[in-house]
DNA sequence: AAGCGGATCTACT
DNA sequence: GTAGATCCGCTTC
């Protein structure tokens, strides 16, 4: 796959979206061994808030990769890898880690969490680590930014199934996660999306 | 200017 | 395992 500074990068996000498993997402002395992700192909996939083009709330999807797309559900904070060249839209929602390091403070911003479960949840994992709708666009390879992604050790296995919460395009198998990891949030199929499939 | 849906989480049974 | 809380952004009036 290319030269170092590229191991993250295919376009095609159910490609980049299996990379991401094993490498480490850091914020402020806290790291996360990320071991659950989903892939959003940006406007072609219903599912993905890319999907009918530019908006304000999703700008950051089609600017430059290697960038922190952020959003709020429910009151919580999601976070995404940009993983696809400006304009595409492209984009790995992070689910679910292991805490590394900062685990003293990342106890204190998940209070009553289990430790296995610090950073269990798309909005856990933000919590978990400190990421707000304020840390929108950093740049994830800069030496600079508050949140930053780097390569970890290979996996050992990798298994997948279909992504949690959508209701559209509900039945493509496009969430991964490392086998057997306890941080791995559970499957809920959204109340609103069709029958089977 | 207002309504509605959603890439969720926690608590409770 | 299941129900309910909760609020921002997009769509529509």
């Amino acid at each position: 796959m290319g030269d170092a500074d590229s191991w993250w990068l295919p376009a095609d996000e159910r490609v980049a979206a299996p990379m991401l498993l094993g490498a480490v997402l850091s914020r402020d002395g806290i790291s996360v061994r990320i071991t659950e992700v989903e892939a959003y192909a940006g406007s072609v996939d219903p599912a993905s808030h890319a999907f009918g083009g530019l908006t304000n709330r999703n700008r950051v999807m089609f600017g430059p990769p290697a960038r922190l797309y952020t959003y709020l559900i429910h009151t919580h904070t999601c976070a995404n890898v940009i993983t696809s060249p400006e304009g595409v839209g492209g984009g790995v929602l992070i689910r679910a880690g292991e805490v590394t390091a900062g685990l003293q403070r990342a106890r204190l911003n998940r209070p009553g969490a289990r430790d296995e479960h610090l950073a269990r949840g798309p909005g856990n994992l933000c919590r978990a680590l400190g990421i707000t709708m304020a840390d929108a666009g950093a740049d994830l390879l800069d030496e600079e930014s508050p949140v930053r992604l780097a390569a970890g050790e290979p996996v050992e296995m990798i298994s997948s199934g279909p992504r949690v919460g959508v209701s559209r395009a509900a039945d493509v198998h496009w969430r991964f996660w490392i086998t057997g990891e306890p941080s791995v949030s559970a499957y809920r199929r959204s109340p609103r999306a069709p029958q089977i499939g």
